[in-house]
DNA sequence: AGAGTCAGCTGCTCTAACCAACTGAGCTAG
DNA sequence: CTAGCTCAGTTGGTTAGAGCAGCTGACTCT
């Protein structure tokens, strides 16, 4: 019955409170002092199951407000990753570059099922993602937001929220991962700005190989720069 | 300074003291008592954040032995993403096509950067498996966990294990929300045999264009009886 | 020497009290 | 009459102490 414990058995019992209300993101659930009578335990018990669910983005705890439905995002998968990488680091292993050749297996996967089919509005904010670039190139070096713009409205096109989020997901893990711990070579933002040239023009020519080498070229150039890389610490 | 709150601040710090220590996964943490000393914060707080630290599988709970570092495994991302979908599916989304398209763009994007790659090794792993297939197909019905093996065995090729853990999550996220919400018609096991058969070949042969396809055909087949379904409840 | 027992660790749950953040109704000053 | 302030009430946050429950290993009895 309580195989895991009375804290795992509450948050079953509460993820289920929230399928059978049909509750979605942001919808308020009970308060702590409801929940202890509803389940019949003690409000540190609540609590604890809280603070896991809290963990896992299905629930949101604002401090003298209430307790709400989370946004279910993809925000805990990136924690997670993130600490992963990190810990793996630490511990001498490759694990940076282990994820950044999953986002290329990924990314350069998917490219060619994009090829000739991003939607003409997405092409034209990518035109302007790349102007910008170009623009803070000549300033000195691009913005991460602006990289990660770029991807995802590249990946948009394929219409699936889900994998869209899980590519951006993918994406902030390693951001974060590398400017934390790398103190890598900075990256030439003319060179940037070339490469992701070439992935819009080869994606809106529709050419699914040259699309899918730009792609590889791309990863190419931050897995030369990673594997140079002087770790911080 | 603690502006998320006391309990976060702990799971920092808990996290701070696996890196810093290097310790590797099922290496013994401080106790619930060390803990509380070493932050200066009561039982209740570090308790929190243990079970915060627990659900992204960062931490190990033994009761009456003690806590340790976690496999950090992809365990936590199928528990969400099988929420998700779960919650979504009851809101009336098609959360779990959603998923399947997940997949489908993924493996089919992979399924090219493997085709004429796959080690001697695995392809006899995969051909014992599409036999034990027929043989299960010949009593009935496939099993699941024999479709989860040919998956994973092929992807094995790829040699990223972060990228097979993704992959893996993602077919058990899924299949975990099949069995639990669906009542799809029993695939024709004939016809996952001759699926799997041919996507086993296309990749021996090294035909890219063919495994694609290949690929393509076994999702749309299970695309087509999922859309088909009764759902449960 | 082997099997059973128990002391001691460990984490688990409960109770009770007080602190801190936020909301909203009501008061006050303009 | 309205804009702004204040304060009471609600909700989550934290602490403290007590006892329960599961596991291990050494000790004891056969």
């Amino acid at each position: 019955m309580h195989s895991r414990g009375m804290a795992s058995d509450i948050q079953e019992r509460i993820k289920k409170l929230i399928v059978d209300r049909r509750l979605p993101s942001g919808a308020p659930l009970p308060t702590e002092t409801d929940l202890m009578e509803l389940f019949g335990v003690s409000r540190n018990s609540v609590r604890e199951a809280l603070k896991a669910l809290q963990a896992m983005g299905i629930v949101e705890i604002r401090h003298g407000f209430g307790t709400y439905v989370g946004p279910m995002s993809m925000a805990p998968m990136i924690e997670g990753l993130t600490f992963r990488t990190v810990a793996g680091h630490y511990r001498g292993e490759d694990s940076l570059l282990q994820l950044l050749e999953l986002r290329e297996a990924v990314e350069t996967g998917l490219i060619a099922r994009l090829a000739g089919r991003v939607p003409a509005a997405d092409l034209a904010e990518l035109d302007a993602l790349v102007s910008r670039m170009e623009e803070e190139a000549a300033g000195g070096a691009v913005r991460a937001d602006t990289d990660r713009a770029f991807h995802a409205a590249l990946y948009r096109g394929l219409d699936n929220l889900l994998l869209s989020e899980v590519l951006e997901a993918f994406w902030d893990a390693f951001h974060r991962v590398r400017t934390d711990l790398v103190e890598a070579p900075q990256p030439d933002p003319e060179t940037t700005c070339r490469q992701h040239r070439e992935i819009l023009e080869a994606v809106r020519s529709g050419d699914a190989t040259r699309a899918e080498e730009a792609v590889r070229d791309h990863f190419g150039n931050i897995r030369t720069r990673l594997r140079s890389a002087r770790y911080a610490r």
